[in-house]
DNA sequence: GCCTCCCTGTGCGTTTCCGTACAGCTTGCG
DNA sequence: CGCAAGCTGTACGGAAACGCACAGGGAGGC
């Protein structure tokens, strides 16, 4: 295969290997589209694949048992789904679903097993990514019960825009209020501020964003902190 | 060495070693008290050692940047504090302070990596524990948004027993609500409801808890649910 | 034994957010 | 082209939790 069929830098993880690390990759590496509200894991079952989001955007999700289920973490193109694989566990209660669509690179759970196993860097890269998004999950447990329901959507937005840009993003306010845990109205009336102000535009389904330093202002400080730590977990300090 | 000056059994994950790591580890490991309030691990340093405690309880804890600390994870007996040493981080913003004081057991930061690094067995039980905690962190963030500061405060007392059985717990309102992310008021309130159901009850700085299945009746299933997907965790499914 | 400090109990008024409901609008499908 | 389905905007009463403040009570220090 002397013509890699993957451009190696679309996804951040991938594009921070080695040539070597990658060559043994690609061959497993699959590029599948990532539908909307697909589930990519399920509680009740184990996982079958590891993904690397080109594009779009997963959601790690917690399901209760009432029946909501509530974000606990974000994928993009600057990750990977599939943390419990490395942890040697087969099966996790948190669910991971595509909150936008795009593409993405997956892997089998067994390659991936036995490709983390052989190389050591390979390794110790997801690891770090690991804490990453354990480091990721803490700030959004404090800053649920911290900070009030408008800065913690404006913090999605950027985390979203992050992701996404320099796509608009396209969710429905019910979808947004299921993920932050709020109500659906909640998020009208938030967003419906933040476009009085000219800070965003909407249309059905769609958010623009028209002055991201104007939400970075506004929000709260979980948004540069989350950035940061998760940066310098990745250099494993 | 020959007699063992550590009693194997009283942490769980040193409990679940093979006697040949057991004795590997020994010599590395060092009792030492784990005083109240005191710092495992900041933000702002390397961390030097894990811990293994035998009693008594550490809490993980996300700073923000306003100052607060809110717990995003609890570790007793059954656990250890040290994941980001497995994760190939040196410093984590996920704050480390004892809660409840007791005794552990530590090993250096180098010498635990060192081991992991030799044992596969070792690696695979603290890398499953590392899958627990998240998972945990994870109950906590969606908990925190969805369910009423009541509820939450039962489970943290039984979370809490569960850990300390058969003592009391030893923490003032104040330190609870910090941890609760509520108001010290709010968590008097909600105790002294408790209290005068039967369900518990209080002294300056203890509770003690009377009948533990009302409080397993009334709290939210995050605590089933965080119990039972540890375990499994644990177990690799 | 007294004084101080920290902890607990309680009571405001106020804010935030919830539950719910309903009307108007797109969008897609038949 | 018209209708159904889902999305958005808005409103209203009520519950939950907040910020703050203050009084009483134990426990420890001098």
């Amino acid at each position: 295969m002397a013509q890699p069929q993957i451009a190696p830098a679309t996804n951040g993880l991938l594009a921070a290997l080695s040539q070597r690390d990658l060559l043994r990759l690609q061959p497993l590496l699959k590029r599948v589209p990532l539908r909307l509200k697909a589930m990519l894991s399920v509680s009740t079952r184990p996982i079958d694949y590891a993904y690397f989001p080109e594009d779009g955007m997963i959601s790690l999700v917690q399901p209760l048992a009432e029946g909501s289920t509530t974000e606990v973490g974000l994928v993009g193109r600057e990750g990977f789904f599939g943390v419990p694989l490395l942890h040697g566990v087969k099966r996790s209660p948190i669910e991971a679903m595509v909150q936008v669509e795009g593409t993405g690179l997956r892997i089998r759970a067994r390659d991936l097993i036995a490709e983390v196993a052989r190389s050591e860097t390979l390794r110790t890269l997801l690891l770090r990514y690991a804490e990453a998004i354990h480091i990721q999950t803490a700030q959004i447990a404090a800053c649920n019960v911290r900070h009030p329901l408008g800065k913690r959507l404006m913090r999605w937005l950027l985390e979203a825009d992050d992701r996404m840009r320099p796509k608009p993003l396209n969710l429905s306010h019910e979808f947004l209020s299921m993920m932050l845990g709020i109500r659906r109205a909640g998020v009208t009336s938030a967003l419906g501020s933040l476009r009085r102000e000219g800070v965003i535009e909407m249309g059905v389904g769609v958010v623009r964003i028209r002055d991201r330093a104007a939400l970075e202002a506004a929000t709260c400080d979980c948004y540069a902190a989350s950035k940061k730590e998760a940066a310098s977990a990745l250099q494993g300090r």
